[in-house]
DNA sequence: ATTTGTGCAAAAGATTTGCACTTGC
DNA sequence: GCAAGTGCAAATCTTTTGCACAAAT
């Protein structure tokens, strides 16, 4: 199922409406990677999408899980979660800012075998690293 | 050493002065775990500290990476360091909002071997864990 | 037809800045 | 004494809200 009707879906499951501004403001995530809200409200605003409805629409996505935020370096971001891009982890460079997505497969197994036998019941995991990038390193 | 100690010589060694909001900042966040930035602000302000020295160290903090930031579940905390505090992540339940702190061997174990041999050089990293909670999942 | 979403404008909240004064070194 | 830090007030930027209209089911 490709992207978007999946996206149809669950708006459809959860009992919300499939508008156009709607589907402008998933389109514009999937374009954008991780964003600060400031600035992807900035690039809707320039596809003629109100602030309000980027806003209200940033809280709905990230009650469906359509979204989720990552804090990168002190700062706030957002981007598609796992559901509707590949899941993976972040670094950042503490020089020069560069975001690194990475994924491993050791960390997978750990947590998930981690996962069984807790008391809580783990339903995301986020692992964000930080330090020098191989340019910023010397 | 002690913490204020360790606080106050990385001040002097960043070539910044010590100074007795700066202190009051870091004692409150001692205190407090991790808080969102407008609690702490209006925290800080019950302790006569304006809110402009409070967000110029909280800037100054992260620098010196006295603080961390951390963005459990769409709000963006603070709370002190690895370098203040002891190390370890974060669970926070999609129900009912609470954060339980963690660690596990394993996965620094893992991390570290991760780290050798890898282009960059990772300073510091940090697992999100989300699901539910004991209480909430039933 | 009814209910929900959107845009606009205004309000509220969070963060930054300029400047005179105080404090740390 | 000099440079850096603080408090206050104002400015700026971010986010939320009320309401009339438009769009979705």
């Amino acid at each position: 199922m490709d992207r978007q009707q999946q996206f149809a879906n669950k708006l459809k499951t959860a009992g919300e409406r499939f508008s156009s501004p709607r589907l402008a403001i998933f389109v514009g995530l999937g374009r954008k990677g991780p964003i600060s809200i400031p600035q992807f409200v900035a690039e809707m605003q320039k596809s003629a999408i109100d602030p309000a409805t980027t806003y209200r629409n940033i809280k709905l996505f990230r009650q469906l899980n359509i979204i989720r935020d990552i804090g990168t370096g002190g700062k706030r971001m957002i981007e598609l979660s796992d559901d509707y891009d590949s899941h993976h982890h972040h670094f950042w460079c503490r020089e020069c800012g560069a975001v690194i997505d990475f994924d491993n497969p050791e960390i997978e197994a750990l947590l998930t075998r981690m996962a069984q036998g807790l008391e809580v019941q783990i339903m995301s995991h986020h692992l964000e690293l930080s330090g020098r990038c191989a340019k910023c390193r010397d």
